[in-house]
DNA sequence: GTCTATACGCTGATAGAC
DNA sequence: GTCTATCAGCGTATAGAC
């Protein structure tokens, strides 16, 4: 694969899936527009896919391997430059997720795909996301708690559930507020992003 | 209406329409499931509804009118028994949430189908309820401006929204949090209002 | 192993008879 | 208002070509 400038098949199909899934939704878009744009036959995505759901597992995958690592990194650099402050892990955790979620290529489809994740209570994919990505929230929580020793466990927990709710929300993009239209799209997250951190490490704090 | 115990055609398609759509979601429910269980004509949807599309609208119209109203009164109540207090406003706004998520009939299906809503990230959907559903909002945002005279209309208008996005996702039974086995579910709903009133207080008041 | 042609049983929607 | 009949499009499955 290395050796060719093309892409296969299965990369074709993954491409065109993520460009479409981002501008149509996921239900919006069909297997035959998918197949079409990547010039494969229809059959090939059940071939390499198995079925339409699992080809979005796979979009989504890529892209939750991708945030984890950049959460992670952020929330190692975050302890090591500002030891035993809050908002700097707070950042390493929402900005990340905002990023991809505003990402040009896929990134709608993403946020969908996790927000069902959950929604669905698919057990399956519920034992997929904790099995993978488990760790990552776990870091997070250890890191939380040594800057607000007086937190038990249980709101801890809580809290973190009501920052994925809101971080969830924001990236969805689902609320009240609208970006203006003379403003940027990377200032838009920016400032949710920044809105956001704030919010947790006052609520966190409390 | 008033005058036979039967329920019509129409509401039969909405109450069938509901308990599907809060199990299966929305493209996973087909009309001829629902007309089936309504057991009316597959026809008969598009003749009351005019399309699928706006079956869900409807759906989610019945239980936000209910719950709308609850968080009015309830406001209302907040402003002339605790004026200036921010939690009783902020209580007005989570509590009716919590009593429609355990309404026997249908309410654990609208906060399923809300949460699907959300996942799917539905533009039409989220419309809807932007425009039919937005003076609510503005009204609370009105009342907690007075609370905390400090917060600029952007920012209060960013932390309802995080607000909203944590209620959603802890009424739907989202997160890390499981309830115990040996917990009530009204037990634990409270618990979780409770902890999201405090939380949002302090995001509210930084 | 990869891929294609083809078809099956569904879907949401509509037109027109009653 | 409600029904039957019918439509194009859907996700999926399989047989078989290379």
């Amino acid at each position: 694969m290395a050796a060719t400038a093309h892409f296969s098949t299965k990369d074709r199909i993954l491409g065109a899936a993520e460009e479409l899934f981002a501008q149509f939704g996921f239900s919006g878009t069909s297997l035959r527009q998918v197949t079409s744009r990547a010039d494969v036959n229809i059959a090939a995505v059940n071939y390499h896919f198995g079925s339409k759901e699992n080809l979005v597992n796979e979009v989504f995958r890529r892209r939750m391997d991708e945030m984890s690592a950049h959460r992670l990194s952020a929330l190692k650099a975050a302890l090591e430059k500002h030891p035993g402050e809050l908002e700097p892990i707070l950042a390493a955790f929402v900005e990340p997720a905002l990023a991809i979620a505003q990402d040009r290529h896929g990134g709608a489809a993403f946020v969908r795909v996790v927000a069902r994740a959950y929604a669905e209570k698919n057990d399956s994919l519920r034992k997929f996301l904790s099995d993978h990505y488990g760790h990552v929230l776990r870091d997070f929580a250890k890191a939380i708690a040594a800057c607000v020793p007086g937190l038990s466990k249980e709101e801890l927990y809580w809290r973190l559930d009501f920052l994925a709710g809101a971080l969830t929300y924001a990236m969805a993009d689902f609320g009240l507020i609208k970006r203006p239209s003379g403003t940027a799209e990377k200032a838009h997250r920016e400032r949710a992003a920044r809105e956001l951190i704030r919010f947790a490490a006052a609520a966190f704090n409390s």
